[in-house]
DNA sequence: GGTCGTTATGTTATGATATAACCCTTTAAA
DNA sequence: TTTAAAGGGTTATATCATAACATAACGACC
């Protein structure tokens, strides 16, 4: 598995999210979990591209395959998703993207490309040095951190 | 300076707040900055706490000081405070927090605690190194980065 | 195989967050 | 002192998210 999945350059995307989904099922049988239709459904839309979608976005996805057509039917298949790991939230964007790295437990932590809208997800092996220390130092327990970062891919660097 | 402003333990707070509104006077002098009364007033009521306000929480206080009633009064004055770097945005808690380390021009972490809602800034002295290193093998150009992360502070932990 | 608590999925309605577009006033610079 | 730019107020609306409720599906158990 590779510390980073480089969502920015072109590549055989079927593939890449085949290979996440494949992950994705082991971690199904492993952990028992219910990956029903909508679920399902909606990890698959995430994963067909490397952008976040909105709620909004997936719903009307779903919507169109028949699920239902109110704003809950989106936000809990998105959170059931966050919850089990297999998808993260970026607040940034207020949009939502499949985990690259599902089973992996990790801190995620993303680029987020200004003029493409694309993310891509590296797998922080650990918190921040800086931000874990001065939690030690203060007795803060960390539980969950997230790091984005805003700016420009290569690809786009070189258009503009 | 203090590399971590601790907001969780007991202090004098109006000290604390003081000490950063000595700062900001500084940059404003330096940068010719236009801190308008709303402005001003809009920093002054995020530093009367280490929690970050919604933009309809300050408009309401901004309200009966006698500012304007409506929600762009709030947010013009926050999103100027946040592109000068007196404030930042806790995208998590959907709310702004004044900047603890105004003129350092630094990439922010937070420490937020879930229990008393109290948020952190620790000043990172640079994008955190698994990101970075990930973004410069690929040609990423990293603008601006923060992390979140949520947990635990050292007196909501002994209380519960 | 029924039954029963739990989980899932759908609905309607509403809450919370954020911005667009417009108009007048203030500011600072020519 | 005119004038362009920035500020601050308004109304209206867009966007994002959840509360509360009803029915259906699941799965553990006797």
């Amino acid at each position: 598995m590779p510390a980073f999945q480089n969502a920015f350059e072109s590549h055989d995307h079927a593939h890449c999210a085949d290979d996440v989904l494949a992950r994705v099922r082991v971690i199904v049988q492993k952990n028992k979990l219910r990956l029903t239709p909508v679920r399902q459904r909606t990890l698959e839309i995430l994963l067909e591209s490397h952008k976040a979608l909105g709620a909004y976005e997936v719903l009307e996805r779903l919507a169109a395959e028949g699920f239902g057509h109110q704003p809950p039917v989106a936000y809990r298949a998105l959170d059931y998703l966050v919850e089990q790991g297999l998808a993260h939230r970026i607040r940034r964007l207020n949009g939502f993207a499949a985990c690259m790295y599902p089973g992996a437990d990790h801190e995620p932590a993303f680029l987020i490309c200004k003029s493409c809208d694309k993310v891509a997800e590296t797998k922080g092996s650990a918190f921040d040095p800086a931000l874990n220390q001065a939690a030690k130092t203060h007795g803060f327990h960390i539980e969950r951190s997230n790091i984005e970062a805003m700016g420009e891919c290569a690809s786009c660097k070189g258009v503009l």
